[in-house]
Parts: structure tokens; sequence; C-alpha cells
DNA sequence: TGCTGCATGTAACTAGTTACATGATTGT
DNA sequence: ACAATCATGTAACTAGTTACATGCAGCA
């Protein structure tokens, strides 16, 4: 899904700031992908000028004056079009099984210490993910829930299948 | 992991073309990410230019003719010290879940039909594995074998998780 | 006659990143 | 005094993609 599509998916149920859908999306979705100003500004930029955005400027006293962004008619259009087009089939990129690849090439010391570090970064995720648990309870709507719980579940699998891997990294003969 | 690194990895234990990366990564590597000549050639250029490969040309007959590549000592080196390098956290990029994450702007039919259509996607995905198992089996070595299994599963798991969606989608609470 | 395989390469594009620049306010 | 939060934005860079250009050989 492209930036774009992201953004107006936020704006469709609120007016938000650049910096707002920065936050909102750490919050809800960063478990999936990252999203950094440089290229949200560019985009809402681009956005405008393309009419699936209006932006009104908010001068305010003890804050930085800021630019609220509202959905137009054509960007609610633009996004369900969007939402509709065929799902691409993804890869299943993964740093550590990338890795695994070419194991044959590290000490048998080595390998166990980077996929037992691999499973530490994992078991970090899964905590970061524990902690924003209650707030997304709480504000989420029904289907972000349950793209949350996938999430968990994407990351115990993961967790499981690596710690074959180990088992598997145990057995001299391999 | 970089192009770089991974062009590199095949290098390792063979010479070979630019054209043979391709192939190879395509038949092993390709459900973790994809390689297209686009980014081999530049890189297979700029790595001569860095002295991490050499490149011997070969004239053919009946076949165009081809430029081999070998690894150098230098290029060796490279790649130890980027296989030791600490691996990043992964994202969970998956282009259902980010679709899942707007499902209240798609009327339930088209929630279900979503999602049904990715289980096929993904059955798809695992037969064309499935083909591919012979060979790799046959060639590649114990790490990438595991490498493989691990994709196997990762699928399965994932496949898991989407009839479970699928299923929570049936429920007209949600 | 036209498709597939072998083989290399460039140009234009896409989609992001990090680092920098600016600057007030609030909490420690 | 220093960091964090709010707030917007640009510039240089990274890392790839797709489409195009070339051209011979072998097969149906």
């Amino acid at each position: 899904m492209d930036i774009q599509t992201v953004i107006l998916g936020f704006l469709m149920t609120h007016n938000m700031t650049g910096y707002d859908i920065r936050q909102k999306f750490d919050m809800s979705f960063g478990f999936f992908s990252g999203l950094s100003f440089g290229s949200i500004y560019p985009a809402l930029k681009k956005m405008e000028q393309n009419s699936l955005i209006t932006t009104q400027f908010v001068v305010q006293e003890g804050a930085p004056n800021k630019k609220l962004c509202t959905i137009t008619d054509k960007g609610r259009e633009f996004f369900q079009e969007s939402m509709r087009t065929p799902l691409p089939v993804d890869k299943y990129k993964n740093s550590f099984m990338a890795r695994l690849f070419f194991f044959a090439h590290l000490a048998p010391d080595e390998r166990r210490e980077m996929a037992m570090a691999y499973m530490d970064s994992l078991e970090h995720t899964q905590e970061k993910l524990r902690e924003s648990e209650p707030v997304i309870r709480k504000h989420a709507d029904p289907f972000q829930v349950l793209c949350f719980e996938s999430g968990l579940r994407f990351t115990e699998d993961l967790k499981k299948n690596i710690a074959d891997v180990l088992e598997a990294l145990e057995d001299p003969g391999v």
C-alpha cells in the first residue's frame, strides 16, 4: 500500500496534521511499516496539488502553527479505488532468513549466536507490541484490532520457526 | 541484506555471470526477495571498480559472449564482514494486513472476497514452492534447505493466520 | 515466422530514507 | 542547562524497479 493511500485512510475519519499522521501511524501501524516526516510532508504537498486533500492553516499560541489536512471527495474516491486494486504477491523478506541462506560461511558458534540474537530481537518486538496493546484495544476499530492480533500471531509463529532453526543448528550433522 | 553481499555470497562457491546469478537467485532465494538485471549489472560494475570481483571475458560460439565474475580476497573479506553486521529489526510488511487495517471502509462482501483472494494467492505461492522443492533439496546446502523449509512454514502459518481473520470476518459483530 | 533461451547493459522512474534547518514551550 | 514535545519542511542519498535496446541460436 502506497503512502498516499495510507494517509488518506487516516484522513477518512479525522482531519489531521502531518505530525498527527506520523504519531497515529507509529502507534497503530508501526510494526508493519515505517513512515518518516521526509516522506509524509512531500506526499501531503503532492496530494494537495492533486486536490486529494485541502489544508487549513491553524495559528496556535504556545505551540507552532500547523496545517490541518482534510480529505476531499476526490481523495475519498482515490482511496476507495486504491483499496480495491488487486493485492500484490508478497515476498517473505526477513533479514535472518537471508543470513541463514549463507550460514555455510560462518562458524557453528557464530550461527547459534546470530540465531539467538534474532530470537532476542523478536522477543523485544513482542514486548513492545504488548505495551501498545491496551491503547490499540481502546482506540482502534475492530479491523485494526484484528490486524494487531495478526501481528502478534505473526511474531509468535516466527519465533517458533526460529526455535526450530536453532534446534536444527544444534544437530552436529548440520 | 544488500545486493552486493548476496551476489558475493553466490560467488563464494562458484564463478558466475550476471545471468547465472539471476537464475540461481530466482530458483533458491526468489520467495524472499527479487533481483532484476537492472540491479545486478550496475552492482557487478561497481563491485569490479571496488576490486570485490574480477571479470573475465569468455568468447562463446552458438551463444552470446559472457563475462564470468570471480570473487577476490577483498570481496571475501567484504562478504564476511557484512555477514557479521547486526541484523536489523524487520517490519512485518504484508499487503493484506495493510488492507485489513482499513477494512472499515469496505462492504462486508468485499472484505471476505479480498481475504479469500489473498488466501488463493498464498496457496499459489505454496504450490510454486513445492514445485521447486526437489531441485532445492538436491542442489542446495543444508542451511539453504533449512531456509527453504522455514519459507514453507512461514507460508503455512500465514495461511492459518488469514483463515482466522476470515473466520472473524464471518462474525456479524465485526 | 515467431517464441524462448542466452547474455549484457542503460535510462527513467519510484519510493522511500537520514540528516539538517528552524524555533517556541514545557518539564527535569 | 538540557532534553522532549510540537510542528514543518528541504536536500542528498539509497536502493531498487520497469522498460527499452541489442542480437544470435534453436525449436515448433
